[in-house]
DNA sequence: CAGCATAAGTCAGCGTTGTTGACTTTCCAA
DNA sequence: TTGGAAAGTCAACAACGCTGACTTATGCTG
């Protein structure tokens, strides 16, 4: 926000430089999911699983709810893919103990073999990609991608920043 | 590739930079999309809808097969989308010249008119982001994406780079 | 000219993943 | 004890990917 550089240096801004981004993310985000779905297409599984797989990795023990908000996904919709990946024994769901209504989800050994399976290809590109832009693009890009986001999901994404590290 | 910072500031490298890099992604795809989203959702038409009109628009008389190829989808899928944008008059599609098997694709007014529309939207969220966050976040942001593409689709990218501008 | 290749379009069928709407069960808390 | 929140289920539907099989028109090559 605050102050942006005045004058001359606006090009960044151009209707061209901003159609060049938004193909940039898309063409982007085909790379992004492509390792994964390569993986995914082999188990019968989706994107939507892969989502529920690295969530429920990163907050082990995250209700159904927490966890549908945070996909944007209707509890219908998730339930499908959760109903899956625990009857094929990749998730546990424990019934709350201070709330029995909640159920809690966590990864059995097997969901987590799966995870880092998936977690490695896709990070193998993350990384191939921030080495050769190095610190200072990567700094960059995550604070555009921050500002792209809506509020509540910057929110979120902060959330996990602090949990995570 | 080239020479990478040594030593100490490989920080962005950690498995938890990493996974937050994934994670902004998710999140920013997700802010990415929802406007346009929100305007295709009254008019019965889908994201799919959308790249085609933004790649006609960009790329005024391409053929169905360059279009398929760029947006990564088959002949089928494509086709059911761009029948629906024909008879609703957003495009036009004409028997080429030199070789009458291809179809060169136009936007009409209706269809230049919507193309504004979902742009419009699409821009004023990146145009806030690259304000926000400042010229040279957006050159990290752009070097960063290039190099998470698939090396073909960086060239198809750089296609456009040089068109549009 | 004959025959193969290419571009496009079409039909049928299927899978994943999103949606709404209606409903039940469980259980906490006022 | 009763209202409401959380979770789960069933049904139906739409968007949008896919494969496979086929037709039509056209271009190119031997």
């Amino acid at each position: 926000m605050a102050d942006a550089p005045v004058g001359e240096n606006l090009l960044f801004l151009t209707d061209e430089q901003l159609r060049q981004g938004i193909e940039a993310m898309f063409f982007a985000y085909r790379g992004f999911t492509s390792d994964p779905d390569r993986i995914l297409a082999t188990l019968a599984y989706g994107r939507a699983h892969h989502r529920a797989i690295h969530f429920i990795n990163r907050a082990p023990g995250t209700t159904v709810n927490n966890l549908l908000v945070l996909l944007g996904v209707t509890k219908q919709s998730l339930n499908r893919v959760l109903r899956t990946l625990i009857e094929d024994g990749l998730v546990e769901s424990r019934v709350g103990t201070s709330d029995k209504r909640e159920r809690h989800l966590y990864l059995t050994e097997e969901g987590k073999a799966l995870e880092t399976r998936l977690s490695d290809a896709q990070r193998a590109r993350m990384r191939a990609a921030f080495r050769a832009a190095g610190p200072e693009a990567v700094a960059g890009f995550r604070q555009v991608l921050e500002a792209m986001m809506d509020p509540e999901m910057r929110r979120r994404y902060h959330a996990f920043r602090e949990a995570g590290s």
